[in-house]
RNA sequence: GGUGGGGUUCCCGAGUGGCUAAAGGGAGCAGACUGUAAAUCUGCCGGCGACGCCUUCGGAGGUUCGAAUCCUCCCCCCACCA
Protein backbone atom coordinates (compact mmCIF):
# COMPACT_ATOMS: atom_id res chain seq x y z
CA UNK A 1 0.00 0.00 0.00
CA UNK A 2 1.53 3.70 -0.72
CA UNK A 3 2.02 5.54 2.19
CA UNK A 4 0.12 7.98 1.61
CA UNK A 5 -2.95 5.84 1.95
CA UNK A 6 -1.72 4.78 5.31
CA UNK A 7 -1.04 8.60 6.29
CA UNK A 8 -4.65 9.07 5.08
CA UNK A 9 -5.90 5.94 7.22
CA UNK A 10 -4.27 6.79 10.25
CA UNK A 11 -5.37 10.30 10.39
CA UNK A 12 -2.73 12.08 9.06
CA UNK A 13 -3.05 13.63 6.15
CA UNK A 14 -5.36 16.94 6.36
CA UNK A 15 -4.33 18.42 3.16
CA UNK A 16 -1.94 17.74 0.39
CA UNK A 17 -0.63 19.25 -3.02
CA UNK A 18 -1.19 17.17 -6.51
CA UNK A 19 -2.42 14.35 -4.61
CA UNK A 20 -1.76 12.22 -8.35
CA UNK A 21 1.94 13.26 -9.42
CA UNK A 22 2.40 12.31 -5.47
CA UNK A 23 1.46 9.00 -5.61
CA UNK A 24 3.66 8.95 -8.78
CA UNK A 25 6.41 10.06 -6.44
CA UNK A 26 6.21 7.92 -3.69
CA UNK A 27 5.53 4.94 -6.07
CA UNK A 28 8.60 5.23 -7.95
CA UNK A 29 10.77 3.88 -5.34
CA UNK A 30 12.43 5.37 -2.26
CA UNK A 31 11.51 9.14 -1.81
CA UNK A 32 13.03 11.71 0.55
CA UNK A 33 10.68 13.68 2.50
CA UNK A 34 10.68 16.41 4.94
CA UNK A 35 10.03 17.91 8.27
CA UNK A 36 11.17 20.81 9.79
CA UNK A 37 11.76 20.92 13.79
CA UNK A 38 11.86 24.17 15.80
CA UNK A 39 15.11 23.72 18.38
CA UNK A 40 12.99 26.22 20.71
CA UNK A 41 13.42 24.01 23.54
CA UNK A 42 15.48 21.26 24.43
CA UNK A 43 13.13 18.54 23.97
CA UNK A 44 10.61 17.79 22.18
CA UNK A 45 7.12 17.23 23.24
CA UNK A 46 3.80 14.71 21.88
CA UNK A 47 2.80 17.72 20.34
CA UNK A 48 5.93 16.95 17.66
CA UNK A 49 4.49 12.99 17.64
CA UNK A 50 2.43 12.94 14.74
CA UNK A 51 5.03 14.80 12.51
CA UNK A 52 7.64 11.94 14.25
CA UNK A 53 5.49 9.48 13.17
CA UNK A 54 4.72 10.53 9.74
CA UNK A 55 8.62 10.06 8.81
CA UNK A 56 8.91 6.88 11.27
CA UNK A 57 6.00 5.44 8.78
CA UNK A 58 7.36 7.07 5.74
CA UNK A 59 11.39 4.86 6.50
CA UNK A 60 9.05 1.93 7.57
CA UNK A 61 7.23 2.15 4.04
CA UNK A 62 11.12 2.50 1.86
CA UNK A 63 10.85 6.21 1.61
CA UNK A 64 13.83 8.37 3.28
CA UNK A 65 13.16 10.66 6.17
CA UNK A 66 14.72 14.33 6.99
CA UNK A 67 14.67 15.64 9.89
CA UNK A 68 15.54 19.24 9.49
CA UNK A 69 16.40 21.00 12.80
CA UNK A 70 15.96 25.05 12.23
CA UNK A 71 18.98 25.95 13.53
CA UNK A 72 18.95 28.85 11.37
CA UNK A 73 15.25 29.58 11.18
CA UNK A 74 14.98 28.97 15.18
CA UNK A 75 16.81 32.62 15.29
CA UNK A 76 13.50 34.09 13.76
CA UNK A 77 10.81 32.48 15.21
CA UNK A 78 8.24 30.95 12.82
CA UNK A 79 4.73 33.53 12.94
CA UNK A 80 2.62 31.26 11.69
CA UNK A 81 -0.81 30.82 13.51
CA UNK A 82 0.46 31.92 16.52
CA UNK A 83 -0.75 35.35 17.87
CA UNK A 84 2.36 36.53 19.68
CA UNK A 85 5.77 36.72 18.76
CA UNK A 86 8.18 34.17 19.96
CA UNK A 87 10.89 35.45 22.51
CA UNK A 88 14.08 35.21 20.08
CA UNK A 89 16.63 32.53 20.98
CA UNK A 90 20.24 32.49 21.11
CA UNK A 91 22.59 30.76 19.22
CA UNK A 92 23.91 29.12 21.91
CA UNK A 93 20.59 27.98 22.82
CA UNK A 94 19.67 26.58 19.07
CA UNK A 95 22.88 24.50 19.82
CA UNK A 96 22.30 22.80 22.90
CA UNK A 97 18.21 21.98 21.80
CA UNK A 98 19.33 20.71 18.66
CA UNK A 99 21.64 17.90 20.56
CA UNK A 100 18.75 16.84 22.70
CA UNK A 101 16.25 17.06 19.79
CA UNK A 102 18.35 14.49 17.80
CA UNK A 103 18.94 12.23 20.50
CA UNK A 104 14.88 11.86 21.01
CA UNK A 105 14.13 11.75 17.09
CA UNK A 106 16.48 8.75 17.25
CA UNK A 107 13.85 6.90 19.39
CA UNK A 108 11.61 7.01 16.62
CA UNK A 109 13.42 6.87 13.36
CA UNK A 110 16.64 5.03 12.52
CA UNK A 111 19.53 6.89 11.25
CA UNK A 112 21.63 4.53 10.84
CA UNK A 113 22.72 3.40 7.68
CA UNK A 114 21.89 6.96 5.76
CA UNK A 115 18.06 5.18 5.78
CA UNK A 116 17.40 8.56 7.44
CA UNK A 117 19.55 11.64 8.21
CA UNK A 118 19.35 15.35 9.80
CA UNK A 119 20.57 18.60 8.44
CA UNK A 120 20.52 21.97 10.34
CA UNK A 121 19.91 24.62 7.98
CA UNK A 122 21.84 26.66 9.71
CA UNK A 123 24.50 25.48 7.22
CA UNK A 124 22.50 27.32 4.51
CA UNK A 125 21.20 30.00 6.11
CA UNK A 126 23.64 31.53 8.31
CA UNK A 127 25.87 32.65 5.68
CA UNK A 128 23.37 34.10 3.50
CA UNK A 129 24.02 37.23 1.83
CA UNK A 130 21.55 39.83 1.84
CA UNK A 131 21.53 41.40 -1.36
CA UNK A 132 21.96 37.70 -3.17
CA UNK A 133 19.26 36.77 -1.27
CA UNK A 134 17.13 39.25 -2.16
CA UNK A 135 17.50 39.18 -6.01
CA UNK A 136 18.03 35.46 -6.21
CA UNK A 137 15.25 34.43 -4.12
CA UNK A 138 13.31 37.53 -2.67
CA UNK A 139 12.58 38.39 -6.32
CA UNK A 140 9.85 35.25 -6.53
CA UNK A 141 7.51 35.98 -3.65
CA UNK A 142 4.97 38.85 -3.82
CA UNK A 143 4.32 40.56 -1.07
CA UNK A 144 0.57 40.92 -2.19
CA UNK A 145 0.01 37.43 -1.71
CA UNK A 146 1.83 36.92 1.40
CA UNK A 147 -0.16 39.31 3.08
CA UNK A 148 -3.10 37.32 2.05
CA UNK A 149 -1.59 34.09 3.45
CA UNK A 150 -3.97 32.72 6.06
CA UNK A 151 -0.94 31.70 8.34
CA UNK A 152 0.17 35.45 8.64
CA UNK A 153 -3.87 36.49 9.28
CA UNK A 154 -3.93 36.28 12.74
CA UNK A 155 -0.96 38.33 13.45
CA UNK A 156 -1.61 40.83 10.41
CA UNK A 157 -5.61 41.40 12.46
CA UNK A 158 -3.52 41.39 16.12
CA UNK A 159 -2.54 44.20 18.16
CA UNK A 160 1.09 43.03 18.27
CA UNK A 161 1.31 43.36 14.42
CA UNK A 162 3.91 41.13 12.66
CA UNK A 163 7.36 42.37 12.52
CA UNK A 164 9.61 42.27 9.53
CA UNK A 165 11.80 39.33 10.45
CA UNK A 166 8.77 37.54 11.20
CA UNK A 167 7.30 38.60 7.96
CA UNK A 168 10.76 36.81 6.33
CA UNK A 169 9.84 33.50 8.17
CA UNK A 170 8.32 32.33 5.12
CA UNK A 171 10.80 32.69 2.06
CA UNK A 172 14.06 31.44 4.67
CA UNK A 173 11.72 27.94 5.05
CA UNK A 174 10.79 27.81 1.26
CA UNK A 175 14.87 28.56 0.72
CA UNK A 176 15.06 25.49 3.14
CA UNK A 177 12.74 23.08 0.65
CA UNK A 178 14.61 24.94 -2.22
CA UNK A 179 18.10 23.57 -1.36
CA UNK A 180 17.03 20.22 0.29
CA UNK A 181 15.21 19.61 -3.29
CA UNK A 182 18.86 20.47 -5.40
CA UNK A 183 21.11 18.61 -2.55
CA UNK A 184 18.61 15.49 -1.44
CA UNK A 185 16.50 15.33 -3.94
CA UNK A 186 14.11 15.52 -1.55
CA UNK A 187 10.84 16.80 -3.09
CA UNK A 188 8.52 16.35 -0.35
CA UNK A 189 7.66 18.67 2.58
CA UNK A 190 5.03 17.69 5.43
CA UNK A 191 4.42 19.89 8.42
CA UNK A 192 1.30 20.77 10.88
CA UNK A 193 -1.61 22.86 9.09
CA UNK A 194 -0.16 26.01 10.63
CA UNK A 195 2.55 25.20 8.40
CA UNK A 196 0.23 25.10 4.68
CA UNK A 197 1.64 28.55 3.56
CA UNK A 198 5.33 28.10 4.22
CA UNK A 199 5.32 24.88 2.42
CA UNK A 200 2.87 26.06 -0.21
CA UNK A 201 5.77 28.57 -0.84
CA UNK A 202 8.85 26.52 -1.42
CA UNK A 203 6.43 24.43 -3.30
CA UNK A 204 6.21 27.60 -5.33
CA UNK A 205 9.67 28.36 -4.99
CA UNK A 206 11.24 24.60 -6.18
CA UNK A 207 9.09 25.07 -9.30
CA UNK A 208 10.00 28.18 -10.41
CA UNK A 209 13.77 27.94 -9.28
CA UNK A 210 14.60 24.63 -10.70
CA UNK A 211 11.46 24.02 -12.73
CA UNK A 212 10.56 20.79 -10.65
CA UNK A 213 7.18 19.64 -9.37
CA UNK A 214 7.13 19.38 -5.51
CA UNK A 215 5.38 18.20 -2.91
CA UNK A 216 3.20 19.11 0.33
CA UNK A 217 1.56 17.27 2.92
CA UNK A 218 0.04 18.65 5.97
CA UNK A 219 -1.20 16.94 9.18
CA UNK A 220 -4.17 17.87 11.46
CA UNK A 221 -3.98 19.51 14.55
CA UNK A 222 -4.82 16.97 17.27
CA UNK A 223 -6.98 18.42 19.82
CA UNK A 224 -8.95 16.03 22.29
CA UNK A 225 -12.56 15.16 21.89
CA UNK A 226 -13.15 17.94 24.40
CA UNK A 227 -11.05 20.32 22.05
CA UNK A 228 -8.42 21.48 24.17
CA UNK A 229 -4.76 21.08 22.45
CA UNK A 230 -3.11 17.58 22.53
CA UNK A 231 -0.32 17.14 24.83
CA UNK A 232 -0.97 20.15 26.96
CA UNK A 233 -1.71 19.24 31.30
CA UNK A 234 -1.48 21.20 34.46
CA UNK A 235 2.10 20.89 34.35
CA UNK A 236 2.71 22.25 31.03
CA UNK A 237 3.71 20.09 28.04
CA UNK A 238 4.31 16.42 28.07
CA UNK A 239 7.96 16.01 26.69
CA UNK A 240 9.50 13.47 24.92
CA UNK A 241 12.72 13.70 27.50
CA UNK A 242 12.77 11.29 30.41
CA UNK A 243 14.22 14.18 32.48
CA UNK A 244 11.04 16.15 32.16
CA UNK A 245 8.45 13.48 32.46
CA UNK A 246 9.24 10.53 33.41
CA UNK A 247 8.26 7.38 32.00
CA UNK A 248 5.80 7.01 34.51
CA UNK A 249 3.80 9.96 34.10
CA UNK A 250 4.58 9.34 30.16
CA UNK A 251 2.33 6.52 30.61
CA UNK A 252 -0.06 8.23 33.08
CA UNK A 253 -0.63 11.02 30.75
CA UNK A 254 -1.52 8.39 27.52
CA UNK A 255 -3.44 5.95 30.39
CA UNK A 256 -5.67 8.84 30.84
CA UNK A 257 -6.84 9.42 27.03
CA UNK A 258 -10.51 10.58 26.99
CA UNK A 259 -12.74 7.16 25.38
CA UNK A 260 -13.51 9.28 22.33
CA UNK A 261 -9.91 9.43 21.30
CA UNK A 262 -8.63 5.89 22.07
CA UNK A 263 -8.71 4.73 18.35
CA UNK A 264 -8.01 7.32 16.87
CA UNK A 265 -4.73 7.89 18.99
CA UNK A 266 -3.92 4.36 18.54
CA UNK A 267 -3.54 4.77 14.69
CA UNK A 268 -1.87 8.09 15.36
CA UNK A 269 0.79 7.06 17.97
CA UNK A 270 0.99 2.96 17.75
CA UNK A 271 2.46 0.68 14.67
CA UNK A 272 -0.37 -1.36 15.56
CA UNK A 273 -2.53 -2.68 12.58
CA UNK A 274 -5.66 -0.86 11.88
CA UNK A 275 -8.08 -3.70 11.76
CA UNK A 276 -6.93 -4.67 15.42
CA UNK A 277 -7.20 -0.60 16.39
CA UNK A 278 -10.90 -0.08 13.98
CA UNK A 279 -12.16 -2.64 16.65
CA UNK A 280 -11.20 -0.65 19.76
CA UNK A 281 -14.43 1.68 18.53
CA UNK A 282 -17.03 -1.12 19.59
CA UNK A 283 -15.51 -1.30 23.28
CA UNK A 284 -16.71 0.16 26.60
CA UNK A 285 -15.62 -0.04 30.03
CA UNK A 286 -12.92 -1.69 31.52
CA UNK A 287 -12.37 -3.81 27.90
CA UNK A 288 -11.61 0.36 26.85
CA UNK A 289 -9.50 0.73 30.07
CA UNK A 290 -7.31 -2.38 28.62
CA UNK A 291 -7.38 -0.82 25.20
CA UNK A 292 -5.90 2.75 27.11
CA UNK A 293 -3.34 0.33 28.60
CA UNK A 294 -2.53 -0.75 25.70
CA UNK A 295 -2.12 2.65 23.81
CA UNK A 296 -0.31 3.79 26.66
CA UNK A 297 1.89 0.73 27.06
CA UNK A 298 2.82 0.85 23.44
CA UNK A 299 3.40 4.83 23.43
CA UNK A 300 5.66 4.40 26.23
CA UNK A 301 7.58 1.81 24.22
CA UNK A 302 8.05 3.52 21.40
CA UNK A 303 9.44 6.95 23.41
CA UNK A 304 11.30 5.30 25.77
CA UNK A 305 11.79 1.86 25.02
CA UNK A 306 10.16 -1.57 26.56
CA UNK A 307 12.04 -2.08 29.49
CA UNK A 308 10.73 1.34 30.57
CA UNK A 309 7.37 0.27 29.56
CA UNK A 310 7.01 -2.06 31.22
CA UNK A 311 8.14 -0.56 34.40
CA UNK A 312 5.53 2.14 34.55
CA UNK A 313 3.04 -0.58 33.79
CA UNK A 314 3.64 -2.38 36.61
CA UNK A 315 3.56 0.72 38.66
CA UNK A 316 0.34 1.51 37.11
CA UNK A 317 -1.40 -1.76 38.35
CA UNK A 318 0.41 -1.43 41.75
CA UNK A 319 -0.73 2.21 42.30
CA UNK A 320 -4.39 1.92 40.07
CA UNK A 321 -5.33 -2.24 40.35
CA UNK A 322 -4.18 -4.91 38.49
CA UNK A 323 -6.08 -5.84 35.45
CA UNK A 324 -6.27 -8.45 32.65
CA UNK A 325 -5.93 -7.73 29.96
CA UNK A 326 -8.04 -10.23 27.58
CA UNK A 327 -6.06 -11.83 24.31
CA UNK A 328 -8.85 -10.56 21.99
CA UNK A 329 -8.25 -7.08 22.49
CA UNK A 330 -5.47 -5.75 19.75
CA UNK A 331 -3.74 -8.54 19.87
CA UNK A 332 -0.46 -7.73 18.44
CA UNK A 333 0.58 -5.84 21.24
CA UNK A 334 3.34 -7.46 22.89
CA UNK A 335 1.94 -5.77 26.07
CA UNK A 336 2.01 -8.55 29.25
CA UNK A 337 -1.36 -9.07 29.97
CA UNK A 338 -1.76 -11.18 32.34
CA UNK A 339 -1.19 -10.18 36.39
CA UNK A 340 2.11 -8.22 37.28
CA UNK A 341 1.62 -9.20 41.35
CA UNK A 342 5.71 -10.67 41.05
CA UNK A 343 6.86 -7.26 39.53
CA UNK A 344 9.61 -6.79 42.02
CA UNK A 345 10.53 -3.63 43.55
CA UNK A 346 13.43 -2.08 40.90
CA UNK A 347 10.73 -2.24 38.76
CA UNK A 348 8.73 0.16 40.83
CA UNK A 349 9.02 3.59 39.28
CA UNK A 350 6.05 5.44 41.26
CA UNK A 351 7.69 8.68 42.04
CA UNK A 352 9.82 8.39 44.85
CA UNK A 353 11.80 10.01 47.19
CA UNK A 354 14.25 8.80 50.36
CA UNK A 355 14.02 10.43 53.83
CA UNK A 356 15.91 9.89 56.93
CA UNK A 357 14.41 8.26 59.81
CA UNK A 358 14.99 10.98 61.97
CA UNK A 359 12.69 13.29 60.16
CA UNK A 360 9.90 10.97 61.67
CA UNK A 361 10.67 10.11 64.75
CA UNK A 362 10.33 13.82 65.86
CA UNK A 363 7.94 13.70 63.20
CA UNK A 364 6.74 16.08 60.31
CA UNK A 365 3.55 17.97 59.78
CA UNK A 366 1.20 16.02 56.50
CA UNK A 367 1.11 19.39 54.64
CA UNK A 368 5.13 20.28 55.16
CA UNK A 369 5.29 17.13 54.00
CA UNK A 370 3.46 17.18 50.81
CA UNK A 371 4.47 20.24 50.08
CA UNK A 372 8.33 18.89 50.19
CA UNK A 373 7.44 16.03 48.13
CA UNK A 374 5.96 18.06 45.27
CA UNK A 375 2.65 17.13 45.50
CA UNK A 376 1.51 20.36 46.48
CA UNK A 377 3.04 23.66 45.65
CA UNK A 378 2.97 25.40 48.79
CA UNK A 379 2.05 24.84 52.26
CA UNK A 380 -1.12 26.50 51.60
CA UNK A 381 -1.74 24.40 48.53
CA UNK A 382 -1.13 20.96 51.17
CA UNK A 383 -3.35 22.26 53.49
CA UNK A 384 -6.18 23.06 51.11
CA UNK A 385 -5.92 19.35 49.76
CA UNK A 386 -5.57 18.10 53.23
CA UNK A 387 -9.17 19.99 54.04
CA UNK A 388 -10.72 19.21 51.18
CA UNK A 389 -10.45 15.82 52.17
CA UNK A 390 -8.02 14.85 48.60
CA UNK A 391 -4.81 13.59 51.09
CA UNK A 392 -4.30 10.28 51.85
CA UNK A 393 -1.51 8.80 53.82
CA UNK A 394 -0.82 4.68 53.18
CA UNK A 395 -4.27 4.96 51.77
CA UNK A 396 -6.47 6.53 54.48
CA UNK A 397 -7.89 9.84 54.56
CA UNK A 398 -6.01 12.34 56.47
CA UNK A 399 -8.71 14.04 58.51
CA UNK A 400 -6.91 16.87 59.92
CA UNK A 401 -4.77 19.75 58.97
CA UNK A 402 -2.88 19.67 61.64
CA UNK A 403 -1.49 15.83 61.80
CA UNK A 404 1.75 14.62 62.27
CA UNK A 405 3.24 11.93 60.39
CA UNK A 406 5.67 9.97 62.78
CA UNK A 407 7.43 6.20 62.60
CA UNK A 408 3.68 5.09 63.56
CA UNK A 409 2.94 5.69 60.00
CA UNK A 410 5.85 3.60 58.31
CA UNK A 411 4.54 0.57 57.21
CA UNK A 412 7.44 -1.70 55.28
CA UNK A 413 9.86 0.92 55.44
CA UNK A 414 7.73 3.06 53.26
CA UNK A 415 4.92 5.57 53.39
CA UNK A 416 2.41 6.47 50.55
CA UNK A 417 1.02 9.81 50.11
CA UNK A 418 -1.00 10.33 47.70
CA UNK A 419 -2.68 13.85 46.11
CA UNK A 420 -6.34 12.89 45.07
CA UNK A 421 -6.83 9.89 43.44
CA UNK A 422 -4.15 10.39 40.61
CA UNK A 423 -1.13 11.83 42.07
CA UNK A 424 1.13 9.56 44.13
CA UNK A 425 4.46 9.46 45.94
CA UNK A 426 5.83 6.97 47.89
CA UNK A 427 8.49 8.07 50.57
CA UNK A 428 11.23 5.36 51.67
CA UNK A 429 12.74 5.21 54.63
CA UNK A 430 16.61 5.55 55.18
CA UNK A 431 17.02 3.37 58.43
C1' G B 1 6.97 63.80 16.32
C1' G B 2 1.44 65.00 17.69
C1' U B 3 -3.30 63.39 19.86
C1' G B 4 -6.10 59.87 22.31
C1' G B 5 -6.55 54.94 24.90
C1' G B 6 -4.14 51.36 27.78
C1' G B 7 -0.64 48.08 31.19
C1' U B 8 -4.91 44.33 37.29
C1' U B 9 -3.65 38.01 40.54
C1' C B 10 -1.99 31.51 35.37
C1' C B 11 -5.20 33.74 30.97
C1' C B 12 -9.36 37.00 29.64
C1' G B 13 -11.48 40.90 32.15
C1' A B 14 -14.29 44.24 36.15
C1' G B 15 -12.76 47.68 39.68
C1' U B 16 -11.46 54.88 39.65
C1' G B 17 -9.76 56.68 47.89
C1' G B 18 -11.68 52.68 52.94
C1' C B 19 -16.92 47.49 52.78
C1' U B 20 -10.76 44.82 47.88
C1' A B 21 -6.39 39.27 48.47
C1' A B 22 -9.35 42.52 44.57
C1' A B 23 -16.38 40.99 40.68
C1' G B 24 -17.24 37.66 36.55
C1' G B 25 -15.49 33.97 33.11
C1' G B 26 -11.77 30.39 31.56
C1' A B 27 -7.93 27.19 33.06
C1' G B 28 -6.45 24.39 37.33
C1' C B 29 -7.20 21.58 42.11
C1' A B 30 -10.30 18.64 45.53
C1' G B 31 -14.90 16.01 46.77
C1' A B 32 -19.34 13.25 45.11
C1' C B 33 -20.74 9.96 40.92
C1' U B 34 -17.43 6.39 37.99
C1' G B 35 -13.94 2.88 34.66
C1' U B 36 -7.04 6.21 36.54
C1' A B 37 -12.80 8.43 30.93
C1' A B 38 -16.41 12.27 29.72
C1' A B 39 -20.53 15.02 31.46
C1' U B 40 -22.74 16.91 35.90
C1' C B 41 -23.10 18.90 40.86
C1' U B 42 -20.38 21.04 45.26
C1' G B 43 -16.21 23.42 47.33
C1' C B 44 -11.38 25.61 46.66
C1' C B 45 -8.27 28.61 43.81
C1' G B 46 -1.28 34.76 46.60
C1' G B 47 2.06 33.30 50.74
C1' C B 48 3.05 32.05 55.90
C1' G B 49 3.51 26.18 61.54
C1' A B 50 -2.20 30.70 59.96
C1' C B 51 -9.15 32.93 63.62
C1' G B 52 -3.67 36.58 62.86
C1' C B 53 0.44 38.33 59.90
C1' C B 54 3.05 39.36 55.17
C1' U B 55 3.37 40.42 49.79
C1' U B 56 0.51 41.70 45.08
C1' C B 57 -2.70 45.59 40.60
C1' G B 58 3.96 48.10 34.55
C1' G B 59 8.53 50.70 37.53
C1' A B 60 10.24 54.56 41.05
C1' G B 61 8.76 58.34 44.19
C1' G B 62 4.78 61.42 46.57
C1' U B 63 -0.28 63.06 48.77
C1' U B 64 -3.43 60.69 52.68
C1' C B 65 -5.17 58.12 59.02
C1' G B 66 -5.86 54.88 54.56
C1' A B 67 -4.13 54.01 47.39
C1' A B 68 -5.03 49.05 42.26
C1' U B 69 -7.78 53.68 42.61
C1' C B 70 -5.24 60.77 43.40
C1' C B 71 -0.29 63.50 41.90
C1' U B 72 4.94 63.44 39.57
C1' C B 73 8.64 61.18 36.66
C1' C B 74 10.02 56.85 33.84
C1' C B 75 9.26 52.17 30.87
C1' C B 76 6.17 49.42 27.50
C1' C B 77 1.79 48.61 24.22
C1' C B 78 -2.23 50.15 20.95
C1' A B 79 -5.23 53.51 17.66
C1' C B 80 -5.52 57.72 14.64
C1' C B 81 -2.72 61.71 12.55
C1' A B 82 2.31 63.22 10.53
Amino acid sequence: MNVINILRERGFIENMTHEEELHEYLEAGSASCYIGFDPTAASLHVGSLVPIMSLAHMQRNGHHPIALVGGGTGLIGDPSGKTEMRKLITKEDVEFNKVGIRKQLANFINFSDHSAEMVDNADWLTGLGYIDFLRDIGRFFSVNRMIKAESYKLRLESDEGLSFIEFNYMLLQAYDFMKLAESHGCRLQMGGSDQWGNIVAGVDLVRRKLQQTAFGITFPLITTSTGAKMGKTANGAVWLDSERTSPYDYYQFWVNTDDNDVARFLALFTFLPMEEIGEVKNLEGADLNSAKSILAYEATKLCHGQEESQKAKHSASANFGDRIIPDSILPSSDISRGRTRGAGISDDTTPQSTFEMAIFESGIPAFKLYHEVGLAQSGSAARRLIAQGGAYLNGNRIESIDYIIDAGDIENEEILLKAGKKKIHKIKIKM
